[in-house]
DNA sequence: AAGAATTGCGCAATAC
DNA sequence: GGTATTGCGCAATTCT
């Protein structure tokens, strides 16, 4: 409910090489509810697997973390994202020192094997929680559904008792009259209901 | 519920000018809910606007929709996405040839106003839709809520009428009995009820 | 202080 | 053809 996520304001600096491939999106048919929400490993969880990838960087432009690239040379993609690619795309090292704008903040390496680590774990819990924003959903529907249901038996039932006490109370009231009739007494059934 | 989609196996191919940009996300800070939806204009709908990107290109090597990325010089970059930068990289036009794969399918130059067209009108249905889904849980909520209070209220007027109910017929019972002591006649309310 | 959980966003595939 | 949905990964934040 607090969602005072700035958001992000991603500048694309890489003068040239500015590219920063991003989606390798893999294959996710495999909605499976039961799974733990393993890593994707390799070509599991969807088939082909992804690749693609590196991006000289995406750097926030925020006042409390805008992030420049730093994207050394270390082209040794371990992870199955980014497998190929990226032979070329230094321009940072000339070109961001003068377009990057707040050249002051964290370098974040996308190719460093922490990085995806931590990317993989987070991309596992984006999974795990959204799974359970689904199925949420789904519960709350339910329960709408069965409340609706169940409200309208009772609203049957009440119909149903309603129309018993307006018997009931008819015949009381004959049998009052019939009770005045012969003999005026016991008046109880105004004052108990 | 019938999600076939394969997922998307993004191949990044351009050896040298692969690099695609992607993200070039954009303040968000307006949640605005009452926005039609205007397509974020520059500045607006964030705050600094976002830029960045062109990426050369990154195909999906699916067997029905494998995409080729056949970058063309055309950097002229008419959006206010990647307002700057991609002032060259069209290795493309060189390097393709060679290493790109599937070259039997539809190009997408992401580099062209069409391009961006379409995924800007994407972006901003994806944004209703998103907008719609999260009303209607609220929504599904609310009345999941609702319901539930007017159970309550329901059972609680059940109780009352059965309670009264009880007590008529206790009235009635105690009725019969005085006017069968008197004069065994009229057995009606067994019936009538 | 660090990892997990959330959430807005854009992309691409696909449903309509 | 175009919009609407939906899964996904990213990054910023929030929660623990």
């Amino acid at each position: 409910m607090s969602d005072s996520r700035v958001s992000s304001v991603i500048q694309e600096w890489a003068y040239p090489g500015q590219a920063h491939p991003h989606h390798v999106s893999t294959n996710h048919l495999a909605q499976m509810d039961m799974m733990p929400y393993s890593q994707p490993q390799g070509p599991a969880r969807g088939g082909s697997d992804e690749k693609g990838a590196e991006q000289v960087m995406g750097l926030s432009y925020l006042p409390y973390n805008s992030s420049c690239l730093i994207n050394p040379p270390s082209v040794g993609s371990t992870n199955r994202h980014q497998s190929h690619a990226h032979t070329q795309q230094d321009f940072s090292s000339f070109l961001l020192p003068t377009l990057r704008a707040p050249v002051n903040k964290r370098s974040i390496n996308k190719n460093s094997t922490e990085y995806r680590l931590r990317r993989e774990r987070n991309n596992v819990a984006v999974r795990k929680s959204r799974d359970k924003a689904r199925r949420r959903v789904l519960l709350t529907q339910q329960r709408a559904q069965e409340l609706q249901e169940e409200n309208q038996k009772l609203q049957t039932r009440i119909g149903q008792l309603t129309q018993e006490m307006d018997t009931l109370k008819h015949i009381l009231s004959q049998r009052r009259m019939h009770a005045a009739e012969e003999g005026p007494a016991e008046s109880d059934i105004q004052n108990q209901i």
